[in-house]
DNA sequence: AGCTATTCATAAGG
DNA sequence: TCCTTATGAATAGCT
């Protein structure tokens, strides 16, 4: 039926392949009512085009169809779905039961069906736990000793600091005054370290005065 | 097609309907096998007769068509079952990982990220499992030291009457000597209660001899 | 998308 | 169910 005779493989040109794959499709879904109205029959026909688009007829709701495709040919199609799913649900409540008993143990709960033997390994692993938990509190309050710690220095730091402004700062005044105290000043800084003599930021301010 | 146009509404004549199936039924399946060569598309055509009687064509498996047609429409076509199953699933494995977690923790394992409060409620819990833990060994040890005692006891018991026993029987031994000593044998047994006595099994058998 | 020559499907009958 | 055949439908190739 056409202008010639085709051979049933694929084809290959693409745009001829869309085209014909549309009529055709057109034509099936056409067919596919027609049977069901004139022989009373129930149809379904899902068509994927290689571009993934869909088209489907049904003659009723689909689900109904494959529901009696179940009922007839006992091959259940998505059996092997739902055990697979049903499997895996049971091995992981398994895996939850024994978790959860596990931490009721844990927490010394429902402990009284236990032996000695198993309540030694329970009293093991609490312990190791327990050490654990507080080697890491240890850790963590040498890291807050030692940050107060350095806090501490470095306050002390900022403190002296301070007092030198400080006293620079009356000495400047006194300076003012007279120039009595400038040897008693040098006196006093000789006892202090050099680098933490406060350093006049012009240094030779003082000398052109 | 055919030697006469046919309007398109059920087929009333049973044997007409029966022959017009058959013959559409096939031409369909054909040209469903052609499109799905022809175009590469994947074709799913599921009829059934008004008599129940079943026809197929997958392209592929019906349920990898069934599987797309999931995908691309949403619409699942098994029951909620499955996605029930799904849901449950995912909530159990859920809760899997969680306890898994805490058991880790509980064990002092993967206990990096846990910041100080949180430690500190691992170390409350911990100790309170020890404690019950402990608790409970220690009533084992007061049973066993019950037992024990009870046991002692007990054997202190069948010490006694185990020695009451050979007395008796040495004197038995001795009566049978001469009844010098039938005066003393009482005399003696009159030290002992009445209920460690050694009962003769046929109590006249002595006097009748 | 529309046209049309050609092939195909199938209704009716045996 | 199968064969035959006349006929209408579907469609391949082209525009």
């Amino acid at each position: 039926m056409g202008r010639g005779k085709i051979e049933i493989k694929r084809i290959e040109n693409s745009s001829n392949r869309q085209v014909t794959y549309s009529k055709r499709r057109n034509g099936i879904l056409k067919k596919a009512k027609e049977i069901s109205v004139l022989c009373d029959a129930r149809v379904s026909v899902i068509i994927f085009a290689s571009s993934g688009k869909m088209h489907e007829f049904s003659s009723t709701s689909l689900v109904d169809i494959l529901d009696q495709y179940h009922k007839l040919t006992g091959r259940r199609l998505w059996d092997a779905k739902q055990e697979n799913l049903d499997n895996e649900i049971n091995k992981v409540k398994k895996d939850n039961d024994n978790m959860q008993i596990e931490l009721k143990h844990l927490k010394g709960e429902d402990i009284t069906s236990l032996n000695h033997r198993e309540l030694m390994m329970l009293e093991d692993a609490l312990e190791n736990g327990l050490t654990s938990i507080r080697n890491k509190q240890n850790e963590f309050l040498r890291m807050m000793r030692k940050k107060t710690q350095s806090m501490e220095e470095e306050q002390d730091q900022l403190n002296c600091q301070l007092r030198q402004l400080e006293i620079a700062s009356m000495n400047r005044n006194m300076g003012e005054i007279g120039e009595v105290f400038h040897q008693r000043e040098n006196e006093y800084q000789t006892q202090i370290p050099f680098a933490f003599r406060v350093q006049p930021m012009q240094p030779n301010l003082q000398e052109r005065f």
